[in-house]
DNA sequence: TATATTAAACCGACCAGTCGGTATGATTTT
DNA sequence: AAAATCATACCGACTGGTCGGTTTAATATA
């Protein structure tokens, strides 16, 4: 089929990208070293993607699914809230350990939306899908009896907050926490406040 | 007096490059923009610093200096441990309300620091400050038999994660949830979990 | 006159994006 | 079936412009 080898072209263009972007951030990177490291010309990156932005934009969509592959499925089994949120957990920080540039890549996601509305947008669509996400296992603690009633959204978003603490630790290096006493000590005082 | 001018110069210059950093980024950010709007020459500007990098370095702590004025002080007086705390949310919403823009700094100051061991050294070093802050007072709370036994360091960097948590709204936009809601309720919930 | 300071022209490395062209393979025409 | 036409994928030299940093010459100061 042509259109899936379109595809594995961008996915091939995508990953040379997301390695380079990783090892370099936006603005050090150019097309060239996507050229180079992507195998392919300059030519065939610029007939699949028309600038360098339209690129990145792609990448944010790509660097989603990496992230956060295992992340949106794991609520719906029949669980008490309260351990979904520590699955959670522990899946940011198996992504910290394994994929810490995944975190190093947000953080630049959140600079470079400062001053470009589109990939701002891009990424605020994520921050509500994840802001979703936390309502609904809120929402199930209070239906289930488990959480107290509470503000939903508010909760939630001290929930990303939480979450988003983890980026500290993925640029900057405190002996004396380690990311997994963070995020535990974090959610069980999450989760003993909002508790009946 | 020769030094004070020389000062003078300094400063005239860093508010310049503020200006002009806030607005564009780092990497947008040219030296001829600071020329621009300090009124000086590029021949100055490299009189005065030796490269845009040297330059930016002097930026984190007028930054600094600018943000956490009135922050490292507020803790000193005869308080309840978590009125402090309460406090210090407050003076985060008011940097937040009146100078947004330094937490868009802050965020390019992370992103750099993942490429720029300078920056990251010079960033560093004011977390461990606002590190040490939050455990003095978590641990005048314990001393005063407000909080419980608690690990402190531990308890410090979920109150520094709270806080930077604003960054998040300094970036995008959550109509449902405000920056005030949202600190506040962080903090009594903190409050909460952590005192006797 | 000597020194310090500033202004502005200039340099050269760098880089996003362009463009003329080729290769390949499918489709139509003769 | 051979030839001609067309579409798509791909290549890489090149361009136009940017920007950090330097140099030079003028001006102020001592």
């Amino acid at each position: 089929m042509k259109k899936n080898s379109q595809i594995d072209r961008k996915n091939q263009i995508l990953e040379a990208a997301f390695k380079v972007f990783i090892d370099k951030g936006y603005s050090k990177t150019t097309m060239d070293d996507i050229v180079e490291i992507s195998g392919l010309s300059k030519g065939a990156l610029y007939h699949y993607y028309n600038s360098k932005k339209d690129l990145f934009l792609s990448l944010i969509d790509h660097w989603e699914v990496y992230t956060f592959d295992n992340f949106y499925k794991k609520e719906s089994k029949d669980r008490k809230a309260s351990d979904i949120l520590r699955i959670f957990g522990q899946n940011v920080l198996e992504t910290l350990n394994k994929k810490k540039y995944a975190y190093i890549a947000e953080i630049e996601f959140w600079s470079l939306s400062n001053y470009d509305k589109d990939i701002k947008d891009r990424s605020q669509r994520l921050y509500d899908k994840l802001l979703n996400l936390f309502e609904k296992v809120v929402k199930k603690g209070i239906k289930q009896g488990e959480f107290k009633e509470l503000d939903i959204r508010n909760t939630a978003m001290i929930i990303l907050a939480v979450f988003q603490g983890v980026n500290w630790f993925a640029v900057f290096n405190e002996n004396s926490v380690s990311p997994k006493d963070y995020i535990e000590n974090s959610i069980e005082l999450i989760i003993k406040s909002i508790s009946k």
